[in-house]
DNA sequence: AAGTTTTACTTGTATATACAAGTAAAATGC
DNA sequence: GCATTTTACTTGTATATACAAGTAAAACTT
């Protein structure tokens, strides 16, 4: 017996605005179409439309004006996760590429592992790789990744070379981050560091501990990440 | 003509269950009452309750849950405001003071100012105010603050030291912190920085500057921190 | 006693409708 | 020409209702 995958009405509209302002048919600052407008064009009341056009907002796609209007927001990196900006402002110019130096791999959580684990999770065990990320062919952040060990199909022999964690867990496992924290040190580079990112072990680096929770409860996503920020910075937005 | 401050239903409900976990007459884990229940109690329908539970859980009071009920979550630092923690994980036994360097004038914007400005902000200057704070009497966190030159009545003169800047804006301005953006860097500390937070010059530490949108789209608060992560980190959750 | 079904409750999705209130441009009055 | 009013549109708040679907405990069956 196949398990009938319903589509609801609101999750259909979200998806379709969500993508079109993805795609860029609607840009920053355009109006979308009025909720009654939406109505006729998906044959439904203003109530399911508010619901979408909410959960959209929520989710910073846009922001809505009382009298006028949705008005389309700048794109978001979303949910405070970090990203990498360079001090030009112009990113687009700037080459960003990414080396695998542990692929992943299922082992036992580290004895010493900061943050706590659960019972199931610690038994688990984990998926482990890491990477070192590049601007302009120079080695600018370091970053080894923990996941909870539950079954995700062909993990491993996924290329995470040029395409984000996130959005593979999210296209293959519909696996979506939720919330998360972070705590944040500034260190020496010790020797391994400053050899990966080719700098002196007198250098400053930010050292970064985040936990991710995902709507799936079973997944949580660890990473611990040090970053040269003497010609780049980290960046977040909430 | 007075103007009537009607308050709008959904918004009384909001506040009355947010008073209520903030209080702590329902704790974390608990059960709301149920949409029904609600419904008796305000004398309304369940699209009103549910427009202000679905409020709490996108604020993160609540988890709601399908088929059983709304879930009361654990009190969050939220929105992803910086706070300070130390290693060791109760903070109850430590102590944490403030003392303000720079009480808060009203002046011009720096010209080099990291962010970039609006026009209208630039016109009317800033306030600014820096501040020092300690844990267990060592200083750990430097901090200095531009907020946007709006009338906030009595603000000099009010007490810093022991209060949270948020709740001050909150309590006596209604003014709350929506979204924001943080840019993190690890530096050498500088003479200024070594002189004030009690370390070598050669000393790493975090500095970050965050701009935070508030619900007055007039007010916007600019800091600048400095951080001896030695002994202490930064922690933020979202 | 152990597994299964029923029941009573919960939240989730959806339709249909009404009036309030903000926005901006068109129509009006002087 | 310029200020005011009207109008047509927008989103905001709210009521009333219906059925779907998840949860958990009670009732029933074997």
């Amino acid at each position: 017996m196949s398990k009938k995958e319903i589509i609801h009405l609101y999750k259909k509209i979200i998806e379709d605005l969500k993508s079109l302002i993805e795609k860029g048919d609607y840009k920053k600052g355009d109006l979308l179409p009025s909720e009654n407008e939406l109505c006729k064009k998906y044959e439904t009341t203003r109530v399911t439309i508010r619901q979408a056009l909410s959960a959209l907002a929520n989710m910073g796609y846009i922001t809505r004006k009382h009298g006028k209007g949705s008005i389309v927001s700048e794109p978001k990196s979303g949910l405070g996760i970090l990203s990498l900006s360079g001090v030009t402002a112009n990113i687009g110019d700037r080459k960003l590429t990414t080396t695998i130096l542990q692929k992943p791999i299922k082992k036992a959580w580290p004895d010493d592992f900061f943050f706590d684990l659960g019972e199931d999770e610690l038994a688990a065990g984990c998926i482990f790789f890491s990477r070192l990320r590049y601007i302009n062919n120079t080695p600018v952040l370091y970053e080894e990744t923990h996941i909870s060990n539950v079954d995700l199909p062909h993990f491993s022999s996924r290329t995470l070379e040029n395409k984000s964690l996130f959005k593979i867990l999210k296209e293959h496992y519909k696996i979506e981050v939720k919330e998360g924290e972070q705590k944040i040190w500034a260190i020496h580079a010790d020797k391994n560091i400053s050899h990966l990112l080719n700098i002196k072990t007198s250098h400053p680096i930010v050292h970064m501990k985040r936990r991710l929770q995902t709507n799936n409860k079973g997944v949580r996503i660890y990473s611990s990440l040090y970053c040269n920020t003497e010609e780049n910075f980290l960046q977040d937005s909430f």
